[in-house]
DNA sequence: CGCATACTACGACAAGATGTCGTTGTATCC
DNA sequence: GGATACAACGACATCTTGTCGTAGTATGCG
Protein backbone atom coordinates (compact mmCIF):
# COMPACT_ATOMS: atom_id res chain seq x y z
CA UNK A 1 0.00 0.00 0.00
CA UNK A 2 1.62 2.96 -1.03
CA UNK A 3 -0.62 5.58 0.27
CA UNK A 4 -1.31 3.93 4.00
CA UNK A 5 -4.75 4.81 4.98
CA UNK A 6 -5.34 7.40 7.98
CA UNK A 7 -7.44 7.02 10.63
CA UNK A 8 -10.07 9.05 12.04
CA UNK A 9 -8.18 11.44 14.53
CA UNK A 10 -4.88 11.12 12.05
CA UNK A 11 -7.54 12.67 9.16
CA UNK A 12 -8.83 15.44 11.51
CA UNK A 13 -5.08 16.25 11.92
CA UNK A 14 -3.91 16.05 8.55
CA UNK A 15 -7.29 17.92 7.49
CA UNK A 16 -6.91 20.82 9.16
CA UNK A 17 -2.63 21.10 8.28
CA UNK A 18 -4.21 20.63 4.64
CA UNK A 19 -6.41 23.90 5.17
CA UNK A 20 -3.96 26.08 7.44
CA UNK A 21 -0.51 24.72 6.62
CA UNK A 22 2.38 24.83 9.23
CA UNK A 23 0.91 24.54 12.69
CA UNK A 24 2.11 23.58 16.05
CA UNK A 25 0.52 20.66 18.42
CA UNK A 26 -1.22 23.44 20.21
CA UNK A 27 -2.70 25.44 17.47
CA UNK A 28 -4.03 22.10 16.35
CA UNK A 29 -5.39 21.00 19.72
CA UNK A 30 -7.18 24.04 20.48
CA UNK A 31 -8.89 23.63 16.91
CA UNK A 32 -9.47 20.26 17.48
CA UNK A 33 -10.42 19.82 21.32
CA UNK A 34 -12.05 23.46 21.90
CA UNK A 35 -13.07 22.42 25.21
CA UNK A 36 -10.11 21.58 25.99
CA UNK A 37 -8.98 18.72 28.80
CA UNK A 38 -5.07 19.83 28.97
CA UNK A 39 -4.67 15.63 28.80
CA UNK A 40 -5.56 15.89 24.59
CA UNK A 41 -2.01 17.66 24.31
CA UNK A 42 -0.48 14.20 24.88
CA UNK A 43 -3.53 12.92 22.29
CA UNK A 44 -2.27 15.38 19.79
CA UNK A 45 1.55 14.41 20.02
CA UNK A 46 0.69 10.87 19.79
CA UNK A 47 -1.47 11.67 16.88
CA UNK A 48 1.35 13.73 15.54
CA UNK A 49 4.09 11.00 16.01
CA UNK A 50 2.27 8.69 14.21
CA UNK A 51 1.41 10.97 11.49
CA UNK A 52 5.00 11.30 11.38
CA UNK A 53 6.05 7.99 10.90
CA UNK A 54 3.74 6.79 8.79
CA UNK A 55 5.32 9.91 6.03
CA UNK A 56 2.21 11.65 6.10
CA UNK A 57 4.04 15.27 7.74
CA UNK A 58 7.28 17.05 8.57
CA UNK A 59 8.45 17.49 12.24
CA UNK A 60 10.39 21.02 12.11
CA UNK A 61 12.45 20.91 15.37
CA UNK A 62 13.92 24.19 15.24
CA UNK A 63 12.06 25.73 17.77
CA UNK A 64 11.05 24.59 20.70
CA UNK A 65 7.47 24.11 19.90
CA UNK A 66 7.56 21.92 16.31
CA UNK A 67 5.90 23.36 13.79
CA UNK A 68 4.09 20.46 11.41
CA UNK A 69 3.90 20.70 7.77
CA UNK A 70 1.43 18.17 5.69
CA UNK A 71 3.74 16.03 3.50
CA UNK A 72 1.41 15.11 1.26
CA UNK A 73 -1.25 17.21 -0.47
CA UNK A 74 -4.92 16.36 -0.02
CA UNK A 75 -5.40 15.50 -3.64
CA UNK A 76 -2.12 12.69 -4.00
CA UNK A 77 -3.49 10.84 -0.86
CA UNK A 78 -7.27 11.19 -2.27
CA UNK A 79 -5.18 10.09 -5.60
CA UNK A 80 -3.01 7.05 -4.10
CA UNK A 81 -6.28 6.07 -1.85
CA UNK A 82 -8.25 5.76 -5.06
CA UNK A 83 -5.10 3.88 -6.47
CA UNK A 84 -5.30 1.70 -3.62
CA UNK A 85 -8.90 0.81 -4.15
CA UNK A 86 -8.92 0.61 -8.26
CA UNK A 87 -6.16 -2.28 -7.14
CA UNK A 88 -8.40 -4.08 -4.62
CA UNK A 89 -11.39 -3.94 -6.19
CA UNK A 90 -10.93 -3.26 -10.08
CA UNK A 91 -7.90 -5.15 -10.98
CA UNK A 92 -5.84 -1.49 -10.96
CA UNK A 93 -8.39 0.04 -13.67
CA UNK A 94 -10.50 2.86 -12.97
CA UNK A 95 -13.22 2.61 -15.87
CA UNK A 96 -15.47 0.36 -14.39
CA UNK A 97 -15.76 2.17 -11.55
CA UNK A 98 -15.95 5.64 -13.12
CA UNK A 99 -18.48 3.82 -15.75
CA UNK A 100 -20.71 3.19 -13.05
CA UNK A 101 -20.79 6.41 -11.82
CA UNK A 102 -21.68 7.56 -14.85
CA UNK A 103 -24.62 5.22 -16.12
CA UNK A 104 -26.34 5.85 -12.22
CA UNK A 105 -25.40 9.55 -13.26
CA UNK A 106 -23.87 10.24 -9.74
CA UNK A 107 -21.26 12.68 -11.67
CA UNK A 108 -22.44 15.91 -11.73
CA UNK A 109 -22.48 17.80 -15.18
CA UNK A 110 -20.08 20.27 -14.11
CA UNK A 111 -18.12 17.45 -13.20
CA UNK A 112 -18.59 15.67 -16.58
CA UNK A 113 -17.32 18.54 -18.00
CA UNK A 114 -14.06 19.15 -15.78
CA UNK A 115 -13.45 15.54 -16.86
CA UNK A 116 -13.99 15.76 -20.79
CA UNK A 117 -11.77 19.30 -20.64
CA UNK A 118 -8.78 17.68 -18.52
CA UNK A 119 -8.90 14.44 -20.79
CA UNK A 120 -8.65 16.28 -24.10
CA UNK A 121 -5.88 18.35 -23.01
CA UNK A 122 -3.37 16.12 -23.76
CA UNK B 1 -21.93 6.21 4.68
CA UNK B 2 -24.07 4.72 1.92
CA UNK B 3 -21.81 1.58 1.03
CA UNK B 4 -19.98 0.41 4.26
CA UNK B 5 -16.20 -0.62 3.86
CA UNK B 6 -15.57 -4.66 3.48
CA UNK B 7 -12.79 -6.08 5.76
CA UNK B 8 -10.58 -8.49 4.34
CA UNK B 9 -12.08 -11.97 5.34
CA UNK B 10 -15.84 -10.38 3.75
CA UNK B 11 -14.20 -9.26 0.75
CA UNK B 12 -12.93 -12.28 -0.09
CA UNK B 13 -15.85 -14.00 0.02
CA UNK B 14 -17.55 -10.89 -1.89
CA UNK B 15 -14.97 -11.61 -4.56
CA UNK B 16 -15.80 -15.06 -4.67
CA UNK B 17 -19.41 -14.35 -5.03
CA UNK B 18 -18.51 -11.62 -7.51
CA UNK B 19 -17.16 -14.21 -10.10
CA UNK B 20 -19.13 -17.15 -9.37
CA UNK B 21 -22.17 -15.60 -8.36
CA UNK B 22 -24.55 -17.51 -5.50
CA UNK B 23 -22.72 -19.96 -3.80
CA UNK B 24 -23.36 -22.10 -0.54
CA UNK B 25 -21.62 -21.87 2.75
CA UNK B 26 -19.80 -24.91 2.10
CA UNK B 27 -18.41 -23.88 -1.40
CA UNK B 28 -17.53 -20.67 0.06
CA UNK B 29 -15.27 -22.25 2.24
CA UNK B 30 -13.48 -24.76 0.28
CA UNK B 31 -12.64 -22.42 -1.68
CA UNK B 32 -11.27 -19.69 0.83
CA UNK B 33 -10.10 -22.21 3.15
CA UNK B 34 -8.79 -25.24 1.26
CA UNK B 35 -6.97 -27.13 3.93
CA UNK B 36 -10.26 -27.21 5.63
CA UNK B 37 -10.02 -27.02 9.34
CA UNK B 38 -14.10 -27.78 9.76
CA UNK B 39 -14.36 -24.79 12.44
CA UNK B 40 -13.81 -22.73 9.03
CA UNK B 41 -17.58 -23.39 8.62
CA UNK B 42 -18.30 -21.36 11.81
CA UNK B 43 -16.05 -18.74 10.14
CA UNK B 44 -17.81 -18.56 7.02
CA UNK B 45 -21.32 -18.64 8.77
CA UNK B 46 -20.11 -15.67 10.51
CA UNK B 47 -18.92 -14.04 7.88
CA UNK B 48 -21.84 -14.13 5.70
CA UNK B 49 -23.83 -13.29 8.12
CA UNK B 50 -22.03 -9.73 8.95
CA UNK B 51 -22.95 -9.10 5.41
CA UNK B 52 -26.10 -9.91 5.57
CA UNK B 53 -26.66 -7.79 8.41
CA UNK B 54 -24.63 -5.02 5.92
CA UNK B 55 -26.71 -5.36 3.00
CA UNK B 56 -24.06 -6.82 0.76
CA UNK B 57 -25.56 -10.38 0.46
CA UNK B 58 -28.91 -11.77 -0.20
CA UNK B 59 -29.67 -15.18 1.75
CA UNK B 60 -31.92 -17.70 0.02
CA UNK B 61 -33.45 -19.91 2.55
CA UNK B 62 -35.38 -22.26 0.33
CA UNK B 63 -33.20 -25.19 0.76
CA UNK B 64 -31.29 -26.39 3.80
CA UNK B 65 -28.04 -24.93 2.31
CA UNK B 66 -28.54 -21.44 2.23
CA UNK B 67 -27.80 -19.92 -1.26
CA UNK B 68 -26.15 -16.76 -0.86
CA UNK B 69 -26.28 -14.23 -3.97
CA UNK B 70 -24.18 -10.67 -4.09
CA UNK B 71 -26.48 -7.85 -3.31
CA UNK B 72 -24.14 -5.25 -4.84
CA UNK B 73 -22.19 -5.46 -7.90
CA UNK B 74 -18.20 -5.17 -8.12
CA UNK B 75 -18.64 -1.78 -9.85
CA UNK B 76 -21.70 -0.52 -7.74
CA UNK B 77 -19.29 -1.60 -4.27
CA UNK B 78 -16.06 0.51 -5.85
CA UNK B 79 -17.75 3.75 -7.33
CA UNK B 80 -19.66 3.63 -3.82
CA UNK B 81 -16.08 3.38 -1.44
CA UNK B 82 -14.91 5.70 -4.47
CA UNK B 83 -17.93 8.35 -3.57
CA UNK B 84 -17.26 8.03 0.21
CA UNK B 85 -13.49 9.02 -0.14
CA UNK B 86 -14.48 11.72 -2.83
CA UNK B 87 -16.93 12.98 0.35
CA UNK B 88 -14.54 12.77 3.05
CA UNK B 89 -11.44 13.73 1.32
CA UNK B 90 -12.64 16.29 -1.37
CA UNK B 91 -15.52 17.75 -0.78
CA UNK B 92 -17.61 15.02 -2.98
CA UNK B 93 -15.61 16.02 -6.20
CA UNK B 94 -13.69 13.42 -8.47
CA UNK B 95 -12.08 15.67 -10.03
CA UNK B 96 -9.12 17.05 -7.95
CA UNK B 97 -8.02 13.22 -7.07
CA UNK B 98 -8.30 12.86 -11.46
CA UNK B 99 -6.29 15.67 -11.99
CA UNK B 100 -3.69 14.58 -9.85
CA UNK B 101 -3.56 10.99 -11.69
CA UNK B 102 -3.38 13.25 -14.22
CA UNK B 103 -0.69 15.35 -13.85
CA UNK B 104 1.57 12.64 -12.36
CA UNK B 105 0.69 10.05 -14.91
CA UNK B 106 -0.42 7.55 -13.12
CA UNK B 107 -3.46 6.80 -15.76
CA UNK B 108 -2.42 4.62 -18.33
CA UNK B 109 -3.23 5.90 -21.94
CA UNK B 110 -5.75 2.66 -22.38
CA UNK B 111 -7.84 3.97 -19.67
CA UNK B 112 -7.52 7.57 -20.77
CA UNK B 113 -8.73 7.17 -24.03
CA UNK B 114 -11.47 4.79 -22.40
CA UNK B 115 -12.61 7.69 -20.42
CA UNK B 116 -12.64 9.57 -23.18
CA UNK B 117 -15.04 7.88 -25.07
CA UNK B 118 -17.42 7.25 -22.03
CA UNK B 119 -17.36 11.11 -21.20
CA UNK B 120 -17.88 11.94 -24.90
CA UNK B 121 -21.07 9.32 -25.23
CA UNK B 122 -23.21 11.80 -23.09
C1' DC C 1 -39.25 -43.80 14.21
C1' DG C 2 -34.33 -42.83 15.68
C1' DC C 3 -29.85 -41.85 14.78
C1' DA C 4 -26.03 -39.71 12.05
C1' DT C 5 -24.83 -36.01 9.29
C1' DA C 6 -24.81 -31.33 7.78
C1' DC C 7 -26.07 -26.88 8.42
C1' DT C 8 -27.49 -22.51 10.93
C1' DA C 9 -27.32 -19.23 14.80
C1' DC C 10 -24.70 -16.96 17.80
C1' DG C 11 -21.89 -16.15 21.94
C1' DA C 12 -17.10 -15.70 23.04
C1' DC C 13 -12.49 -14.50 22.52
C1' DA C 14 -7.61 -13.13 20.76
C1' DA C 15 -5.14 -9.94 18.15
C1' DG C 16 -4.51 -5.65 16.16
C1' DA C 17 -5.69 -0.76 15.37
C1' DT C 18 -7.08 3.38 17.36
C1' DG C 19 -8.05 7.12 20.59
C1' DT C 20 -6.98 8.72 25.00
C1' DC C 21 -4.41 9.76 29.12
C1' DG C 22 -0.51 10.02 32.62
C1' DT C 23 4.27 10.44 33.58
C1' DT C 24 8.81 11.80 32.92
C1' DG C 25 12.34 14.51 31.04
C1' DT C 26 13.70 18.90 28.74
C1' DA C 27 13.65 23.53 27.06
C1' DT C 28 12.19 28.42 27.81
C1' DC C 29 11.10 32.58 30.16
C1' DC C 30 10.71 35.74 33.81
C1' DG D 1 15.72 28.61 40.05
C1' DG D 2 11.14 27.81 39.73
C1' DA D 3 7.00 27.92 36.78
C1' DT D 4 5.34 26.96 32.37
C1' DA D 5 5.04 24.66 28.06
C1' DC D 6 6.34 21.07 25.39
C1' DA D 7 8.24 16.37 23.65
C1' DA D 8 8.52 11.48 24.18
C1' DC D 9 6.38 7.51 25.10
C1' DG D 10 4.37 3.78 27.82
C1' DA D 11 -0.10 2.21 29.05
C1' DC D 12 -4.74 1.24 28.55
C1' DA D 13 -9.90 1.04 27.02
C1' DT D 14 -12.45 0.37 23.12
C1' DC D 15 -13.67 -1.28 18.64
C1' DT D 16 -13.17 -4.12 14.72
C1' DT D 17 -12.03 -8.29 12.78
C1' DG D 18 -11.06 -13.12 12.28
C1' DT D 19 -11.67 -17.33 14.47
C1' DC D 20 -13.69 -21.02 17.08
C1' DG D 21 -17.02 -23.73 20.04
C1' DT D 22 -21.49 -24.99 21.21
C1' DA D 23 -26.23 -25.58 20.84
C1' DG D 24 -30.18 -25.96 18.13
C1' DT D 25 -32.46 -27.53 13.79
C1' DA D 26 -33.23 -29.72 9.48
C1' DT D 27 -32.34 -33.77 6.37
C1' DG D 28 -31.58 -38.33 4.94
C1' DC D 29 -31.36 -43.13 5.65
C1' DG D 30 -31.54 -47.50 8.15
Amino acid sequence: MTVPKLANAEFAVMERLWRKGAQTARLLREHLYPDAANSMHGTIQRLLQRLEDKGFVHRDRDRAAHLFTPRISREAYAAGRLEALADQVTGGSFVPMITHLVAERRLSDADMARLRRLLEER
